[in-house]
Formats: structure tokens, sequence, C-alpha cells
DNA sequence: AATGAAAATGAAAATCATTATCAGTTAATA
DNA sequence: TATTAACTGATAATGATTTTCATTTTCATT
């Protein structure tokens, strides 16, 4: 991943600071390649800082967000869920059950799909006006233990 | 659009009554083609038929999704969002502005990215047991007033 | 090292979309 | 008409997220 001092300096440019509840936080996500929940990541974090609270989680989460680190999805399971933004932006898309909520990270084809993106995202920034940032492909159906 | 008759057809074959509530919230689908939230159904509802209930609608909403009449999006704002599946499986996909929350749908390079869907939908379903019932494509960033 | 301003925090309360409960109503069928 | 299951509105409950607020931490400047 990038070296740890590329996050301290992208936090001190924005006039954020890298405190050690966001390190933590930060450190689940770089342990940790799943879709996790606020909850989750929370109970994570509380097994080596037990002081840091629910709210500051949230709090983190949604500066990462802002700053583009980390990517916020609804899979529909009721809450929000995140994963490092260049994982979710550029590594791969999603199949998500509609039955058991089961979501599967898919990499297959992404020459391909890059390459469609990309034209696409060309074609449409130019005609809304729009300056894309990341995109999100989801798949909506049974996978294989639900059908 | 699909004839009366079709819905009532529908619903009855799965054991459900197409009640005057579900009529009228299948109506505002109808008539509107916003991506709405269950409280902006209610209130439109409401003023035909002030008797309906917002529990009904959630209700219905849930209903409809399930039968795959409509289509239940999250766009980052806060509640679900729903459209008619057709038009949202089939017809266009989206640009959300991640600091107004504006949503575009654009329908233009429809073919391409149908011919896209359609290749990758095989592959996937091939090699991950997965059927596939849907999909959505979401461009995230900034539009024309917020760049 | 002491100071002061701004940023960040934890605990708790508040918010708000959604879901569950429940007693009463409606529609289908025999 | 009687039986039954589906459906309903009102209301309460739930649960994820946000806000509040008093306190603590950070860090540039003395
Ligand atoms: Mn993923
Ligand atoms: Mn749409
Ligand atoms: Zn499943
Ligand atoms: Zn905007």
């Amino acid at each position: 991943m990038h070296g740890a001092g590329w996050c301290y300096r992208r936090f001190k440019d924005e006039g954020f600071r890298l405190t050690i509840p966001r390190q933590a936080i930060l450190d689940v996500f770089n342990q940790n390649s799943k879709h996790l929940s606020a909850e989750e990541i929370f109970l994570l974090v509380h097994r080596n800082y037990p002081g840091v609270g629910l709210a500051t989680v949230y709090r983190t989460l949604d500066l990462l967000t802002q700053m583009g680190i980390i990517f916020k999805s609804d899979f529909g399971d009721g809450c929000s869920r995140y994963e490092l933004a260049d994982e979710a932006t550029k590594g791969h898309h999603h199949l998500i059950c509609t039955r058991c909520g089961r979501i599967i990270d898919y990499s297959d084809f992404i020459e391909k799909e890059e390459k469609f993106t990309k034209e696409l995202e060309t074609e449409l920034s130019q005609k809304y006006k729009f300056k894309i940032n990341s995109h999100q492909i989801h798949f909506y159906g049974l996978c294989d233990k639900c059908q």
C-alpha cells in the first residue's frame, strides 16, 4: 500500500491531524479487505484501543470518505459499508445476492471493464460537464446457494 | 407502459391483492419518472388518498421490489429511492454528484453498455454460478454546478 | 518549556428512516 | 353467509447515524 508518510502528509496538507484513533481505523482497513460496517470497525479498533468511541469512528469514516481514501457503499443490508478506495474503485466490482445479502468481489475481466468505463467516462463527462471521480458496478441476483 | 390487466394478473398469480393503496402507489410511479423516496411517495399518494398510511407505503414498496416491478437504489442521501424497474434496469444509468446529491439519468451510449453488460453477465454468471437479474452502474463525481 | 487557538474526542442525547406490533377491515372462496 | 387469509392504519419500537457539549489533545508560536 502507500507508505505511512504519505497519509500523514495528506492529512497535514488539508489541515487535519492524523491522530491515534484515525491511525487505528486506517490500520483496520489495511489489515482487512472486507466490506466493513461502522460497528464492525468500532469493534476491531476496540481490541487495541478500547477508549475509541463509536462517534469518532463515524466521524473518521466520514472524513476518510471525503478525502477519497475509503469508499462508502450500500449493499442493502441496513448499514453503510466501507473499503479502501483503491480497491473499490480500481480493483473489482460486486455481485450482490438479493436473498441472503452475500457480496462477491470479482476482479475478472477487469481489463475489459477498465477500457469500457474509461471510454464511457470520457464521453459522459464531456456531454454532462460532470467531473467523474469513481464508479461502481453492481450486479444483483441470486448466489449459488440461494437459487 | 404495461396494460392495467397485466399488473392485476401478476398480483393474483402470486397470491397478492391489487388494492386501492397499491394501485395508488403504482400510479405515482407511472406519472412520475423521478427517483422517489418513501416519504415523497407517501405525500403524493396522500393528495388523492389521505387515508393511506406511511407503513402501507413502505410495505408496498417492499412488495413491489420483491416482485421486480420497481427498483430500490441508494444514492447516499439517507433514504432509499425507488423507480420503475423497466427504466432503472434497461433504460439508463446514473451520474451522482457527491457534493450536492444531484442525480443525473443518462441514457446515452446505452447500446454499447447493453452489449458490454450482457457479455459480462454471461461470463460472471458462469464463473460464479450466480443468477444475475439486474445491474446498476453509478458514476460519482461533481456536477457542473459543483466544480 | 509555557501559552493559546483550533482540531479532535468520548459519552450521551437526539434524529430520523425503517420495521414490527396489533386490533380491526377487506376480499376471495366455498 | 361463514371461513379464512391478506391487508390495513395507527402507533410503538428499532437501530444506524448525527449532534451536542464539555473536555482533551495537538501544534505553531512565544
Ligand atoms: Mn468490494
Ligand atoms: Mn434513474
Ligand atoms: Zn445468496
Ligand atoms: Zn452537484
